[in-house]
DNA sequence: CCTATATTGTTAAAAAAATAACAACAGAGG
DNA sequence: CCTCTGTTGTTATTTTTTTAACAATATAGG
């Protein structure tokens, strides 16, 4: 829960879903050497109205300074605080398939503080392997691994059929949150976050907008 | 533009991104061998209200029965008519890197008439190979084969350095629409649809739910 | 054929989100 | 030190989205 002035707030969804874009602009502009940004620019680069903006960041905290605007460092650190990049999250990945190789890969996680430790999968031929510097488990041994490695992120990347039940192990063995790439709606309890990445759904939707129509 | 008799309607956007959801659980169930279901029912499953549903499912047309539900084939088939899933799309993917390579393996496209025909990049190694029965063409020759071969569809899975160029050019080429994996925030001319699936920021938001607090 | 039941389509109300307006204030320049 | 400019934080207004209510109607059962 977040806390303003020692009165707990609620903060819209609406807004949490524009935060990771907010603070991925601030970092391209922080490369980039610039200092300060107003509103009305900064706005214009995330494509949201600069009340909006002012509006949005309002919500955890006053950045900005009148006549001046925001210094983009500090908004920077600001938002990794609030979103709670500044604590590490450690992460399993469970499905060392075509995706799962894809995101051992990547390297856009790291850089923002979120550590792959390692993967799981139930197929022989992969487990044992070193990918990418990173080793692939059997899935029998998930449950321990988590408790003993402070895991609180696992990632899905199995077929829908048993995604679920990768869920479910992942939720027992004590991960606050599953980022999950299979087609499927988890049910998990309450106190475990999801966020769905349905990458079907995209396309489904960008060819509504290209050849919808009654 | 959608038409409702005979009046241009706008179809609000956050039912558009509802629409591919409703899909998805009707084939479920649809394979499951259910005839007929109610909004109440239905509603229970994808996670939206009754009232909800149905206001949605009327933005389109009238396909339930009062007393009786809706018959999960005919509304099956007429949101894959809404989102223009018959009409099928032929797409090409730029950039056959890690998740190139994962995306070209994905099964789920095809299933809904998105037909991927062929992959460009930029790397000589890669340039030649055939990778899942998809061959691997120099960047080259990008724009001559969108205008031969009938392309609607561009896929963007090089790094965010190069995306926007690859966005040029597949605009310039005559595509309607692009799906795009690198994390930018793509400019193109209004006529063409971009939809972004910007992965790191569902990790971000997962980070917010599970550690976010000021 | 008539009545009771279920469930829709549609209109009305409430809630949430986006936009607009503006007073307050920091900093620059005279 | 004062005034003018720029830009914020915040409150008010408008728009969009969600939820609720209910009359209309198809189906099933007697
Ligand atoms: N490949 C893509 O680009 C893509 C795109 C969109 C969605 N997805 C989704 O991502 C998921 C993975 O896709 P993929 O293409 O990598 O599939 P894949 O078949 O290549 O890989 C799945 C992996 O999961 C492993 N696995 C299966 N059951 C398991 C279990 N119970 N425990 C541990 N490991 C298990 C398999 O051994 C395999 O290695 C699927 O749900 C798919 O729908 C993939
Ligand atoms: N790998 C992942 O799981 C993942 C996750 C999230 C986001 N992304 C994003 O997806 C994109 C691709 O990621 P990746 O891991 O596959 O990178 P990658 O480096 O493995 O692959 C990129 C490919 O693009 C090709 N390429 C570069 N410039 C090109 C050009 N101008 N024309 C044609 N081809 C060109 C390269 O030769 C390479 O094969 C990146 O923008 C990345 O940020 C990837």
């Amino acid at each position: 829960m977040i806390h303003k002035e020692g009165k707990a707030v609620v903060i819209p969804t609406a807004v949490i879903k524009r935060l990771p874009k907010y603070h991925r602009h601030l970092g391209k502009l922080l490369k980039k050497g610039v200092e300060k940004i107003s509103s009305r620019e900064f706005g214009e680069i995330v494509g949201v109205s600069a009340p909006q903006l002012r509006q949005d960041l309002n919500h955890f905290g006053n950045f900005g300074q009148q006549g001046y605007g925001y210094n983009v460092e500090k908004l920077y650190n600001a938002l990794a605080k609030v979103m709670g990049i500044e604590k590490k999250s450690n992460m399993v990945l469970v499905g060392v398939g075509n995706l799962g190789q894809a995101l051992i890969s990547a390297t856009d996680f790291k850089r923002r503080g979120f550590n792959l430790c390692t993967a799981f999968d139930i197929n022989p031929r992969l487990v044992g392997m070193t990918i990418n510097g990173i080793k692939v488990r059997d899935i029998a041994n998930l449950e321990q691994y988590i408790k003993d490695n402070d895991i609180n992120i696992g990632i899905i990347a199995v077929p829908e059929e048993t995604a679920q039940d990768v869920a479910d192990k992942l939720v027992l063995a004590g991960v606050k949150g599953i980022w999950n790439f299979a087609p499927v709606d988890l049910k998990v309890s309450k106190e475990v976050s999801v966020e769905n990445e349905h990458l079907t759904e995209g396309l489904l939707r960008l060819s509504f907008k290209i050849k919808g129509e009654i």
